[in-house]
RNA sequence: GGGCUCGUAGCUCAGUUGGUCAGAGCGCACGCCUGAUAAGCGUGAGGUCGGUGGUUCGAAUCCACCCGAGCCCA
């Protein structure tokens, strides 16, 4: 034949390439937002807009970012970016969390031996190096990973300024009386010599010596009582034997003697500790006991005094416990706490035991745990002894097991001017999203002990307290801090090392206690999560932000860390919650759902991805998955992204590939003369903005992510854009049939390109710069605003006419495909289709819709009938498929019975009149 | 050991108050097209809804227990 009449069809034309090169191009993309100053270009733009603050929970700078805290700073960018075009002014600025022991590990590690020749301030000048080392190469990624936030002027917690404003929060709960001087027993390790914070401690296996020890009645001189105890090193500091209140105990004669053990561990206990002559004689309370005195086990002038305690285990030992309220959080609130039991602590920092062991002074405790259980073996009073291998707490630095030890520490009182109990209301107004992270918190606020937040360490801000030279006492006031402050504005904290004492204090400051006005500087620093719990209080004056804040976004764990922290010190300093709003999202795992780490060797490295991928595929990962709860990802899964991103691509250079010629002002048809098809898609659309701001709403990006890949692939791709690539592509250029599609796909792919934003960031701007300049109102689609819903755009009736339609169009495409599979077609214009209606409601739905049905169906031609069976029997509709009669069109490729032979040979009668300009 | 959370096709997810709820997309298999072309279209095969009991006329959906996983504690 050899008439070529493509050059007469309107063929897609768009420099929006295919493949994306994501790698190079959003390279180029974050240039470009550089050069504009995009974070400031976009404030700009909303300026004078309601202010939606999320404020960004500080990440420790010790290292490259890792999948956990990329996955963090993307929900936030996409929220930011959500909310930004939802009209509000979105202020964003990143934090760093500097201070703490983590980074003062590393550096002594670095310096190795050195570190002892050096002064405190210089040891602070190198933590300070590493951390702003560390700051800038999370910059950088996160940067990478397309976040838009205030990166130039982020929040670091060992600045001066901010600094500043950790002490005046510290200030006021100094002032309000809740911080205090106590003797507590606090972890402690031996090793580093220092104390160490709950979150410092890492549960490992441990062997540990298992002993049965007996304790003799000062009053029945055959009555002992057996506990149990895998620390015989604190049996010096022993003054008491807990019982519990409830559970019943048994009383059994072994040989001469009286035992008291509980009696539903009786059976284990003889057999573990190999005895098999015994005789129940008898059975008492707890409360039987209360207060009765026995003699200590190792020094004969002390007594070990029996009180009621309900965590008392009946499911190891006797459950008689040993109490050492020195050497044990439990000991320490029911011995001392409640029955007033001594706190014996006789362990110097190095634990080694000081003057109150007696004859254990000088040795170190776990050397004497052999010598204890000898002397114990001597006075006859150990019942059996072997080891165990048990979980126990270890340093989380060195490693080495830790110990519970008694030191003086400063604690912030949580119940002291009920404190406790308004966090606890302020925890009920807040808005916990998913719902039972409320729960959680509320129940760790309850149970929480008081809060030890000294370290005597170097690297953090300095607890500005001294000690009397004259009475030993240590004193924190306001008005050091306040006198302290106007050093830290100016030079920071570290005047607190660098300046003698005389300047940093007051010039009439006198000992509260006994007037001295000798005093000692003391150097503990604070603990960092009173840092990383100010940044509320940092980050509202600075910005002039509205308190309390909209949203805090960060994982779960951080419902006992920043999200504690944070709402203890600003109840303490504002009365009220820092945050409305608080999301949080689970941890990432690996394919099998394990967690990540070096040993597994299944780490997923973030960076590595967006060097593969690109940072889009990892966004878009991030956007299939339900963050709320454990999320898995592994390169198989990341490569599933690969190839749902190629599919959206494809949709985007699809819309604007036959958008070229389209001038939104000039060519946009009104609704009302929209076909009907045009209408039904444009209708579709308005469900789709509709559920995705619902989606966006609720913080539900998966269901955002599933929403648009389904309508991409089902509803547009293999739906409207098939159907209507006829009219776009063979209808005359400027003809009513070809515009209506063109403004309805000019919808679409505004819509779908805004909706996309928050999550596609980079190819969303890629697609905005190839738009049509009239669409472009700003320099980034990032300062679009929304899509609106309009409801002018839903015709009911049409929609669920067309629900049906699409039910008939499934009967027709199997029909079509029964006959290519026997080769009686091969594209669906081949064939000539033949419907008989299952019922009267579809005949007339058929005939409603004549015109649009082979469009719909993509065949040469559609004939309705009433009588004969047909061969394909569908759910809607039977069908007949034939190959269509006629000849096929060398234009339009539909098959006509009318092909002409004169000006344009080959071609159908619609397509000679669009071609000589007839067709409009 | 305790508190909280999770467990639906190979993968990512839907499944409102228990009764067409066993679904979608991807991937896979087979085929079509060659005017979205390292693209596009069609058809199809995949799951006893972690397991076991129970409540109920009826449970993925309610209860109990168990197994596995995670976070936070001890």
């Amino acid at each position: 034949m050899g008439l070529d009449y493509k050059y007469t069809l309107n063929l897609p034309q768009t420099d929006f390439p295919m493949k994306a090169n994501l790698t190079s191009k959003e390279e180029k993309i974050l240039e470009w937002w550089e050069s504009i100053d995009l974070y400031h270009y976009v404030l700009e733009q909303r300026e004078g807009c309601p202010v939606f603050v999320l404020h960004d929970g500080p990440p420790y700078a010790n290292g490259h970012i890792h999948i956990g805290t990329a996955l963090n700073k993307i929900l936030k960018d996409i929220v930011v970016k959500y909310k930004t075009m939802r009209g509000y002014r979105t202020p964003y600025v990143p934090g760093w969390d500097t201070h703490g022991l983590p980074i003062e590990h590393q550096v002594s590690l670095e310096l190795g031996e050195k570190i002892k020749t050096m002064s405190p301030s210089d040891i602070r000048k190198k933590c300070e190096e590493f951390a702003l080392k560390f700051v800038d190469v999370q910059r950088e990624e996160f940067k990478r990973l397309g976040v838009r936030g205030d990166w130039n002027n982020p929040y670091i917690t060992l600045k001066p300024e901010y600094e500043v404003k950790i002490l005046e929060v510290f200030k006021a709960l100094v002032e309000a009386g809740n911080v205090y001087r106590s003797t507590k027993p606090i972890y402690w390790c031996p090793r580093c010599r220092t104390a160490l914070a709950e979150a410092e401690i890492e549960y490992k296996d441990h062997v540990s010596p298992s002993i049965y020890v007996k304790l003799k009645s000062v009053e029945e001189p055959d009555l002992f009582v057996v506990i149990w105890t895998t620390t015989p090193w604190t049996l010096p500091a022993n003054v008491g034997i807990a019982l519990h209140p409830d559970y019943p105990y048994s009383v059994v004669r072994v040989g001469k003697e009286r035992w008291v053990v509980a009696r539903q561990l009786l059976d284990a206990f003889f057999r573990e500790v190999g005895v098999n002559s015994y005789e129940p004689v008898g059975e008492l309370r707890g409360q039987d006991l209360e207060g009765k005195e026995f003699e200590h086990p190792l020094f004969e002038d002390r007594r070990s005094r029996v009180i009621l305690a309900d965590y008392v285990s009946m499911e190891t030992g006797t459950g008689c416990v040993h109490i050492a309220p020195g050497h044990g959080e439990e000991d320490f609130v029911y011995g001392h706490l409640r029955y007033g039991l001594p706190v014996l602590s006789p362990v110097n920092e190095e634990g080694v035991f000081t003057e109150g062991a007696g004859k254990y002074k000088g040795m170190f405790i776990e050397s004497a745990n052999e010598i204890i259980v000898d002397d114990l073996r001597k006075k006859g009073l150990l019942v059996h002894a072997s080891k165990v291998t048990h979980s126990y707490p270890h340093c989380w630095r060195c490693k080495g097991p830790v110990i519970f030890r008694a030191t003086e520490q400063w604690f912030i009182s949580v119940d002291k001017n009920d404190l406790r109990k308004r966090v606890l209301e302020e925890i009920e107004k807040v808005k916990w999203i998913p719902e039972w992270g409320k729960n959680r918190i509320r129940s760790m606020v309850e149970e929480r002990p008081d809060w030890c937040i000294s370290r005597q360490r170097v690297w953090g801000t300095p607890i500005p307290a001294v000690r009397c030279g004259e009475c030993n006492e240590a004193i924190l006031d306001a008005r050091i801090i306040d006198h302290f402050l106007k050093f830290v504005e100016k030079e920071g904290a570290d005047a607190w090392f660098e300046r003698n004492l005389e300047e940093l204090l007051p010039n009439d400051f006198r000992c509260p206690k006994c007037g001295s006005s000798r005093f000692e500087k003391m150097l503990d620093t604070l603990d960092v999560w009173i840092d990383s719990g100010s940044s509320f209080e940092y980050i509202v004056t600075r910005e002039d932000h509205p308190f309390p804040l909209d949203m805090y976004l960060e994982g779960s764990d951080q419902h006992r860390g920043w999200f504690h922290s944070s709402i203890f010190l600003s109840v303490a300093k504002r009365g009220r919650a820092p945050y409305k709003e608080v999301l949080t999202h689970g941890f990432i795992k690996d394919e099998l759902g394990r967690k990540m780490s070096k040993s597994l060797g299944n780490v997923v490295d973030p960076m590595e991805v967006v060097r593969k991928y690109g940072a889009e595929i990892l966004r878009l990962w991030l956007a299939s998955s339900d963050y709320f709860n454990d999320i898995k990802i592994s390169m198989k899964i990341v490569e599933q992204q690969a190839e749902v991103y190629k599919k959206i691509r494809n949709t985007f250079r699809f819309l604007l590939g036959n958008l070229y010629d389209f001038d939104p002002e000039r060519d946009k048809v009104p609704y009302d003369r929209l076909l009907p098809i045009d209408k039904w898609a444009l209708g579709r659309l308005q469900e789709v903005i509709r559920l995705a701001t619902e989606y966006y709403d609720s913080y539900e990006f998966s269901k955002v992510y599933n929403l648009i890949v389904k309508y991409c692939t089902v509803e547009l791709s293999a739906v409207y854009l098939d159907v209507v690539k006829d009219r776009l592509y063979v209808e005359a250029k400027d003809s009513s049939y070809r515009r209506s599609a063109q403004t309805v796909l000019h919808e679409i792919l505004l819509a779908l390109m805004k909706i996309l934003t928050p999550i596609m960031t980079f190819t969303m701007e890629e697609v905005y710069s190839h738009l049509h300049e009239k669409d472009r109102k700003y320099l980034t689609v990032q300062a679009e605003y929304w899509p609106e819903y309009r409801e002018e755009f839903v015709d009911e009736k049409l929609l669920e006419d067309f629900e049906r339609l699409l039910e008939v169009r499934e009967d027709v495409l199997k029909a079509l495909e029964e006959k290519r599979q026997q080769d009686v077609i091969g594209h669906s214009l081949d064939a000539e289709v033949i419907l008989r209606p299952k019922n009267r409601e579809i005949e007339l739905l058929l005939e409603e819709y004549r015109d649009t049905l082979e469009e719909l169906f993509i065949v040469s031609k559609v004939r309705i009938v009433e009588g004969d069976e047909c061969e394909f029997k569908g759910n809607a509709v039977e069908v007949t498929v034939r190959h269509a009669s006629g000849e096929k069109c060398q234009r339009c490729w539909k098959y006509s019975e009318e092909i002409s032979w004169g000006d344009f040979p080959g071609v159908c009668p619609r397509c000679a009149a669009v071609l000589r300009g007839e067709r409009r």
